[in-house]
DNA sequence: CTCCAGGGATCAG
DNA sequence: CTGATCCATGGA
């Protein structure tokens, strides 16, 4: 068990609430139980103080500070992105504890698969799944996300027992090219965007929206904007009078608008919009 | 019952 | 190239 004091931006409800992840969940206590990668961790947080339970110094040092994006500096992010205009000044002062997690490029993968056309309780579901019956115990209750090897046994229909439907497929398609080396995982941290975002859509039932969550998730390619119909809807809602937008005129604003920290924007939005109940015509 | 979800593949024009 | 349709499944 680990302490952590003086953080700012840092509200632990608001970065597993954002949209990012979702290998989590709350316990009676309001604290939240996280797993990522072999680890399974309690956070309980107190004003700009955490608790990591179930963790060591190593682990902070080596694992959490990365992941939960701790050296990175949200008070110039935050400051730049509440001065573009009125509407953002409320919309990131909502979420200012939001973090952007570095998580793994293999489940971030599959997780985003698995989430096409899907609710959001319902992919948590289809990923635990996946998880209890083909990855490695953590313990009696928790397995870790599995691994390619792991996932290269399972068969399209054994993937349908765990209700991930049509995708099965695109999860079959994607394992495959990432076990024989015709997608590296690794190499694609070593590109710029588009090429990156081009190798990622070789993969069946990965298109641009999947493909920017994954570079902005696993490869921090922070100036990607996922835009899915939430987020479109908010976007014409705010800067398009409510009218009907093509996705790469969005695309377009967003990245003149924001820039380098449209990433940051777009889950800054995405939580005031899930929050406030804006995600519904 | 119908509608739709953190979309994308496929088909029709 | 753009737009319509289909895809599993569960909750509203």
């Amino acid at each position: 068990m680990e302490q952590l004091n003086n953080l700012k931006h840092f509200n632990i409800a608001q970065v597993l609430e954002c949209g990012q992840v979702f290998r989590f969940n709350k316990d009676k206590h309001n604290d939240f139980i996280l797993v990522a990668g072999n680890k399974k961790i309690k956070i309980c947080q107190q004003a700009d103080s955490i608790i990591i339970k179930n963790s060591t110094p190593e682990d902070i040092s080596k694992v959490w500070k990365t992941y939960f994006d701790l050296d990175t500096n949200y008070e110039d992010i935050t400051n730049i992105l509440m001065n573009k205009d009125e509407h953002m000044s409320k919309i990131v002062q909502f979420g200012e504890g939001i973090r952007i997690l570095r998580q793994d490029p293999w489940e971030m993968l599959i997780s985003f698969i698995i989430s096409q056309n899907k609710a959001i309780p319902h992919i948590k579901t289809c990923i635990e799944n996946i998880c209890l019956n083909y990855g490695t115990p953590i313990d009696s209750l928790t397995h870790a996300f599995p691994t390619v090897n792991q996932l290269m046994n399972v068969t399209d229909e054994q993937l349908r027992e765990c209700k991930v439907g049509f995708r099965a497929g695109y999860i079959i398609d994607a394992t495959k090219k990432v076990f024989n080396g015709e997608i590296d995982l690794e190499n694609i941290k070593t590109m710029g965007i588009n090429e990156a975002r081009i190798e990622l859509m070789k993969i069946k039932g990965v298109g641009p929206k999947i493909a920017d969550c994954i570079l902005l998730f696993a490869y921090n390619k922070m100036d990607v904007f996922p835009t899915d119909v939430w987020i479109k809807r908010m976007i014409e809602g705010l800067y398009f009078n409510g009218q009907d937008t093509k996705l790469d005129k969005i695309q377009k604003f967003a990245k003149e608008y924001f820039g380098e920290l449209a990433g940051y924007a777009q889950q800054y939005l995405f939580f005031y919009g899930r929050e406030n109940g804006m995600f519904k015509k």
